[in-house]
DNA sequence: TTGAAAGCGATACCAT
DNA sequence: ATGGTATCGCTTTCAA
């Protein structure tokens, strides 16, 4: 119950002000305030003063000061859930690298399924970010995500909500997932296998419908399909064993690569299958992971350079805003093809 | 009723005023910052119809002003840099989840050795963070550090910097370094050998030190220490390579987990040889995938846990302001055994 | 306890 | 181009 009962003890010196900064070069605050506004109208040698002392002085404007008067604090809150698939990490750190690049920062806001979500994307409306990244697989109710980006630019990314009218980026997953149906028919498989990720999220669902639909045109037997409560190493390798176990199955597609991860370490040290003469792996994300070689993955790349891109521009270009029609931005994504479905490397 | 009047790009309505809500119900704007303020004095009866009504009007107090006024932004300031390391997700996951708890929220700062730091930390020092973190093991310099945390409390997390005054949390590396010598010893290992991460760092150094110390102290044989220039799985692969080409190698000490999940993985896929019969391998922080069946990871384990914990709590407390002498805190870890260097699981 | 008013440190709209 | 000045929305004396 101890909250911010601390005084600022030692909180060091107070810096210096545009107001003091003005009375000491002997101009006006507003000329403080314009010698450091881009294409403000100031005169040449009156900014460069102005600068001078400023440098020499340590002056720096107050960015919460201006974000009162501007009404617009230059932060994108990033709500964040599953760090533990490395895909989030990598996407969230070239996301906020390339906002930082066009001066806006990141604040991260973490949810997670244990407490009250409302509360903890309170701080969310309050800071009043200019825009909202939603990155997060965890179930957000599409009232819960209206109420929490009410007002302001919001993008998911990865992951599309039916019932909320919010914009999207997301890779292209049906594409992903047939292009995996038509890998394994190509390389002649027959009987394959799904294995699903966190079962009700957008990217589980479309995979799953799209490979299901492709491998059914493609005359394939589904010959597993198993649901799934997460996205983990455990949940991949613990599905592959139930496979393994059923014996008769060609080949294998884990909805994300850390299940294929896992998958692909029980069917080889558990099973005592070789990947991918008795049983072949695709996954889905195209981490770091996948391309290691003792991995070597196939799978299907999502383009984080381009999802972050286009994440950025939506914020950029205002795009995204509560008037605008929300839009589904499809990233088209890329199989690559390595060991773990065919014996030889390609790449 | 409501309709999108005044601005043009359609940002939204905007939220009701302290001062507006307290105009409608007839109090005073003091009375309603009261309301949102524990401990303040205000009469219960008079708090409740004001947070009533706030909730019925949608009131929620502008953060930013809040900031400005008070001087205090509930912000604290993370800087990054190695997020390819599963360790600093977990950390920074973690460490924001626990600040949030306290009503702190995290902007993140991405630094990236390609640019100007300094330019990459200005915002840092107009954001006015009322504290900042270091968990970027990328060389900043003791004096851009000083620089960006000038006057804020500060605390480096997972690193040191000799010059600088910064408090620090890191985990005992000698200590774990020492643990690992000793385990091999005792194993009956006599030529050993030490894989660095990036050379110049705290966290290399001091593990390096004390590993190649009690080597020397149990009798034991360095029999290869090769520089790195990065912690990454390429890196261990290749060096583990190197090793094994060498020969007569007993054991090997990664300077993380990463480079031991390369060096292990290139040991029994490239070089045929089996661990840990042929040869042991051990890590450092115990990642995620050191517990992975297949890698079964003999690591000195990095309690996430109790550095947050310590970070938080020097934050919270206020230790580690400019004025009070800088710590180094230390965390012990702990050795967990597992396959990689005993053929049997111990856990 | 409550209300009035003076900041907090910038921006922006006026005049000049 | 420059200087005054009214915001921005809240916190915090200071009186009542």
């Amino acid at each position: 119950m101890d909250q911010q009962d601390d005084k600022p003890s030692g909180q060091g010196r107070k810096p210096i002000t545009a107001r003091e900064l003005a009375q000491l070069i002997g101009v006006s605050q507003s000329a403080v305030s314009r010698a450091f506004t881009p294409g403000a109208s100031v005169s040449p040698k009156m900014r460069e003063r102005i600068l001078t002392f400023a440098r020499e002085l340590d002056y720096q404007p107050n960015a919460i000061a201006s974000m009162l008067s501007k009404r617009r604090t230059n932060i994108v809150g990033i709500v964040v859930s599953d760090m533990e698939n490395p895909f989030y990490p990598a996407l969230i750190e070239r996301l906020s690298r390339e906002l930082q690049k066009i001066g806006l920062q990141s604040l991260m806001f973490n949810v997670t399924k244990g407490s009250n979500i409302e509360d903890q994307l309170m701080a969310l409306r309050q800071y009043n970010v200019d825009a909202v990244v939603i990155v997060s697989a965890t179930i957000l109710s599409a009232a819960t995500l209206d109420w929490a980006t009410e007002n302001r630019t919001a993008v998911l990314v990865n992951r599309t909500i039916p019932d909320s009218k919010l914009t999207s980026v997301c890779c292209h997953n049906s594409e992903g997932a047939s292009a995996i149906a038509d890998h394994f028919y190509e390389l002649g498989h027959k009987r394959v296998a799904y294995v699903a990720g966190l079962a009700h999220t957008s990217t589980n669902m479309e995979r799953q419908g799209a490979f299901i639909t492709r491998i059914a045109e493609l005359g394939l037997t589904l010959a597993a399909n198993l649901d799934g409560t997460e996205y983990s190493y455990e949940s991949g390798y613990n599905s592959a064993l139930a496979i393994a176990a059923k014996g008769s199955v060609d080949a294998i597609f884990f909805a994300n690569d850390i299940l294929a991860a896992g998958g692909l370490d029980a069917l080889r040290d558990e099973a005592g299958l070789r990947v991918p003469e008795d049983i072949a792996v695709a996954g889905f994300d195209d981490i770091a992971m996948a391309s290691w070689p003792h991995y070597s993955l196939t799978t299907f790349r999502q383009p984080i350079n381009q999802i972050v891109a286009a994440t950025v521009k939506i914020i950029r270009t205002g795009s995204a805003q509560p008037g605008r029609p929300a839009k589904t931005h499809l990233i088209s994504g890329e199989l690559k093809v390595r060991k773990s479905t065919i014996g030889t490397a390609l790449t």
